[in-house]
DNA sequence: GGGGTTAATTGCATTATGCAAGTGAATTTT
DNA sequence: AAAATTCACTTGCATAATGCAATTAACCCC
């Protein structure tokens, strides 16, 4: 497995902390692609990022070590995992909003949203955050899972 | 210098090109430096952190670079510099502060902040940002710097 | 049980990081 | 005005992380 350091000599600081599990080039877009309703390791694979499946493995580790992502089986196969975001997991999204914010205010290049999304910003960031939250507690009813338990497995 | 690919195959949501920026481990520490009131280069590095001279160099370069920080000398010496953030970067604050209060709600280690930092949390995120905010505006002015202004050197 | 899927893992080249030491210009000290 | 010190970097080098292609192992489907 890929390792990384968490930076002994790192500070107290909460913003520090909150950079040891997200500041990267890629747990964000994870988690991006996890809040849009993709579940499955293939899925994130061919996402338009071009992650390769080492660094994906890699990552999706460390964020269930640090409890933001857990997964079932595929109610239909034992070899699908259906990843998800736990309650610490989607709380992301309060970071993730701003950025994204931030980055159209202040762009120079072209960007590239799906127009449904693109709509869906247009309601405002309340609206666009719980729309899609909404649709991950659908999901989660549907499948029985419940992002609050703690994971076993940990 | 150091360089850090962007990554060409990156696709062109906001969210990448926004961590094309702020996506590792240490441009948002320095953007916190600068968001409470740190000017020099010897600042930064004597901070908590622990950052090394080589890497502090190559992200105050790239920050630069994105118009997110630029410099002007110390009124006394011509051998001290500086820096502080444009709008750009200021309005990086909306990205911190969900980090800090996501990372705070959630942590498992213990965390430090210095005591006037969290009596200014306490009184919400809003009144946190407007403070810290207002002090750099304040300091702007007393150097008779313009955050706004384009940066003549990019 | 052969072929295809899915979720990884492995090997290896390239790139980034961490640390210590060094540089050079600008100030301060003597 | 010479020497020492400060500041903002740079350089060299060992170590770690990343990117890419190829491979593996378990599972499913027929």
């Amino acid at each position: 497995m890929v390792s990384r350091n968490e930076h002994l000599n790192r500070s107290h600081c909460p913003l520090a902390l909150g950079l040891d599990i997200v500041g990267d080039h890629w747990t964000l877009l994870i988690v991006r692609d996890l809040l849009f309703g993709k579940h499955e390791f293939k899925e994130f694979l061919e996402s338009d990022e071009g992650i390769s499946s080492n660094i994906l493995s890699d990552r999706l580790n460390k964020l269930q070590a640090q409890a933001v992502v857990q997964w079932i089986y595929h109610p239909q196969s034992k070899k699908r995992k259906l990843y998800y975001l736990t309650e610490k997991g989607k709380e992301l999204i309060h970071v993730v909003v701003p950025l994204v914010r931030w980055s159209l205010k202040h762009r120079t290049t072209q960007v590239n949203i799906p127009a449904e999304r693109a709509a869906l910003i247009n309601q405002g960031p309340d609206t666009f955050v719980k729309t899609t939250l909404h649709a991950l507690t659908q999901w989660e009813s549907e499948l029985g899972v419940d992002a609050k338990a703690a994971d076993s497995r940990l």
